[in-house]
DNA sequence: CTGTTAGCGCCTTCAG
DNA sequence: CTGAAGGCGCTAACAG
């Protein structure tokens, strides 16, 4: 049991609580034997201190900003945000730490918020990903918890740092119309309205409405939607290629299934971009090595962005809620991925 | 100051310290008039509950384990093992919590671990890439604080999770000559041995003895080190283009290298591999997506098996160091950089 | 060298 | 509803 206590020790090696604290830490001045009865007494109760009440007796304050993170099916995401976020802390002359939270679905979120809530053993949180409830933001504020979300939900009360998914879906979109595209599929995730997940259909929101802006009717067989993992979504990408007229171009609603589409389409044999243009959303480093076409929505600024909020919301000034920062407009960083129609 | 303690906020507020703590944890037995009151002498004496108090007081006992990390000039090298660490620790129904010490530069590194030492936060200790003092393993020794290594050194005394550069070295070598490639280059780094990463030594270690034993002498000429970044691999990879006779092949010491020389190569408007072959070391997921032909060294089962080896160590038979998990064998993962030298 | 005594800052009964 | 008292497990003076 790790119930044991200090005093139990004490009491079974028949010394004094201090002297088994001496040996605990390595105080010179215990004598041999005894430090090594008490040690032994240790083993045998299998006894580990608790290192609360020592910080506490100590009077050492520690301070940790929380950074929950969904589960990773696209892990590059993730750090890239996470990168910022430990770039932006070395750069605040501070003592905080960070502790990672990972969560393994949406209850898990749920649960690991809650207990975060009950312990509130952070002093921040960022929120990588993950909507919230008006029930859990009221409790955030209700603990004095500053926090904030990576990414971009639209009417949240509460501060998240992220770009406008509805207008990278168009920008996308429109970058492929102008290079003279006008059969444009769309591969993305299924995520249903529930799942608290609303990027994907946000994206693709953007990329219909841009399609119809410019006359072009949105067409189901275009639209694969499906698992966010890259396997299926080089699955999706063979049933575009077998359609009956395929599409000239892609829009991936993220750089890691694009690359999916991507390998899909050199499996078939076909070349990107001479056959089929692909772009991608997120601008990851990656994607710079592989020289994919994509909207950057500026992953690693808004990791750093978001702790330094957290950070100046310490500053005493808690009831002044710092502006909440923003990001730079998205944009599309063209590379090798994406060409003129007319050019094939 | 972070100084006032709930005793201070009683007094000014003129009700007991219970009513405070009645507060501070939503209690709903408090009028609103006191809570108002209260409210107010916590805006204006700045305080902030201190949570090691709260914890300690609440019976509740925090774990967490440690993940420390060199300056990032590889992230995904650092993310791979850190996704293992994580994957490792969610297949381990525990409730350990990972804190990320990020450490800015090898000096920073002994400061943090220090510090840890010191205030002992920390139940299990990963440390990624870096050596460690026979000073430094006792201390942690004394401790109690189980602890492994992400990498690997040759000869230590501790547990380190890695595979053998030397022999990764050779591997990736004879690699190249088996593909008929005899003029060889390496692009490394150029750190001095003082520095306490002998990694990429090692690696050209294996690359030169390879050489040797085909009967091949290495050259000066072709052997390039400098700093471990990602421009500084495409300069030194022009400077080897521009070599009256430039190399076949290189050997790059990492696979973020080898992306740099690629990099350079295409932009001199040469091909990759029909011109010149590159070969990296590490197998990032990053790498399975720009097809790199590499070294794999299992950088995210490294996180997986040293995060299982640590919670192994907390299951009461301390005494008994449970065994260092191994790895399984270094190969090369053969993509799409790397050709014979006869198809050229 | 070693036992004892105070707290560390907060939560939680327990009487009012 | 509210104040006072005890204790969480450990460290840090103190006397021996």
């Amino acid at each position: 049991m790790g119930k044991a206590t200090i005093r139990d020790v004490a009491k079974a090696a028949k010394v004094g609580i201090g002297t088994v604290s001496r040996v605990l830490n390595n105080s010179p001045k215990v004598s041999l034997a005894t430090r090594m009865r008490v040690l032994g007494v240790i083993q045998n109760l299998d006894f580990h201190p608790n290192n609360t009440a020592r910080l506490l007796s100590r009077k050492i304050r520690i301070h940790n900003i929380g950074v929950i993170t969904p589960p990773f099916t696209n892990y590059y995401a993730f750090a890239d945000r996470l990168r910022g976020v430990q770039r932006g802390l070395a750069q605040t002359p501070t003592d905080y730490e960070l502790t990672l939270f990972s969560v393994s679905s949406l209850a898990h979120f749920d649960d690991q918020l809650a207990l975060i809530l009950q312990v509130r053993n952070v002093e921040g949180l960022l929120i990588i990903d993950m909507d919230l409830t008006e029930m859990q933001v009221d409790a955030l504020r209700q603990a004095g918890i500053p926090f904030a979300g990576l990414n971009h939900f639209r009417g949240r009360s509460w501060t998240c740092i992220g770009t406008d998914n509805i207008e990278g879906g168009q920008l996308a979109t429109e970058f492929l119309i102008n290079l003279g595209h006008t059969r444009i599929a769309y591969v993305g995730d299924d995520f249903p309205p529930e799942y608290g997940w609303p990027t994907g259909e946000e994206r693709c929101a953007g990329y219909k409405s841009t399609l119809r802006k410019h006359g072009i009717e949105p067409l189901d067989e275009l639209i694969r939607l499906g698992p966010y993992d890259y396997q299926s979504a080089k699955t999706r990408t063979f049933a575009l290629l077998d359609l009956p007229e395929p599409p000239t171009a892609i829009f991936a609603m993220s750089d890691f299934l694009a690359l999916g589409c991507i390998a899909a389409i050199r499996q078939r044999g076909l070349r990107v971009p001479e056959d089929i243009s692909v772009i991608g959303y997120d601008n990851l480093e990656l994607s710079f090595h592989t020289g994919l076409t994509t909207v950057s929505q500026h992953l690693e600024l808004s990791g750093e962005l978001g702790i330094k909020y957290i950070l100046s919301m310490h500053g005493g000034a808690e009831s002044e809620p710092a502006a909440a920062p923003s990001l730079p407009p998205q944009s599309v960083i063209v590379r090798y991925t994406t060409q003129s129609i007319s050019a094939a």
